[in-house]
DNA sequence: AAAGATTGATCTATCAATCTTA
DNA sequence: TAAGATTGATAGATCAATCTTT
């Protein structure tokens, strides 16, 4: 297939780059993007178990525990035993946590603004097209029984 | 502006997975997607040096002296001091190194090709035309002067 | 046996500081 | 002073193994 080669590389290097200017300026003023992310969730479905974190991102159990201790270690989340299920912990965010959430938010949305705003109503939607055939592509590869 | 956050959600997800897939498959049978590329450059542009590394692809030193420390010590680089620039040294690939990278070659590029495959060739076009836009307006923030 | 959470070892990446040489 | 390379501390992600409870 033609020309993928340049397209794999452009896709990985707007990733790195974005990531790292979003993550540098917003750790800045309060929380990082990864952060952010695993806050929004926790706000939005409290409370809520470390299996479900890693479910709704994809993310391995590790990654999910890592993350949860960062963020209690700052005091921007806490863990409670699961009053039903002796096994699982109950996520919930704090007041701190909720702060350091709101703060960063207008930040998120300018910078991601910012940057996608320089495409067309009709560019973000091929883009958005394109990638969703992209991802379904992936899911396929991914579970390949 | 609209529906940014899908597209950039949709966008963040696929390289993600798609980094996972490829990297997973590439490391069973010779070398993680990272390593690839840098064994790609180095084959290429070798005695290299390391800051001439960090500045092709974008890294932090400190990201390519790590990256370079585990290929040393697995045989897949070598290191020697620069004659002319006692400061520097000169980064060429071995022997070994060289059949770790045509081993997982095929491979990268049959899972690249069975992705990016499921696109039109203007679906292709679109998006690295997109892309392109996308991180030249990056590189506008990132240098805000 | 399977599910929920954690831990150990490792890779890829950052920032900030340091050391040597130019 | 600045350039080339390294080091220390840390974040974010993987796999594989473990421990407790269901």
């Amino acid at each position: 297939v033609s020309d993928t080669h340049e397209l794999a590389e452009a896709l990985r290097d707007f990733l790195l780059r974005s990531h790292r200017l979003m993550d540098r300026r917003m750790r800045a003023e309060g929380v990082s993007l990864a952060r952010f992310k695993l806050l929004s969730f926790i706000l939005r479905e409290q409370p809520v178990r470390s299996t479900d974190v890693a479910t709704a991102f994809g993310y391995s159990p590790r990654t999910v525990t890592e993350a949860l201790d960062g963020l209690e270690r700052e005091g921007l989340i806490a863990r409670q035993p699961d009053p039903v299920d002796r096994r699982a912990k109950r996520i919930s965010i704090t007041p701190v946590g909720e702060t350091a959430l709101r703060a960063s938010e207008p930040l998120r949305d300018r910078l991601r603004d910012d940057v996608f705003g320089t495409l067309s109503g009709e560019e973000r939607a091929a883009m958005a097209a394109a990638l969703a055939k992209l991802n379904h592509r992936l899911a396929a590869l991914e579970a390949p029984e």
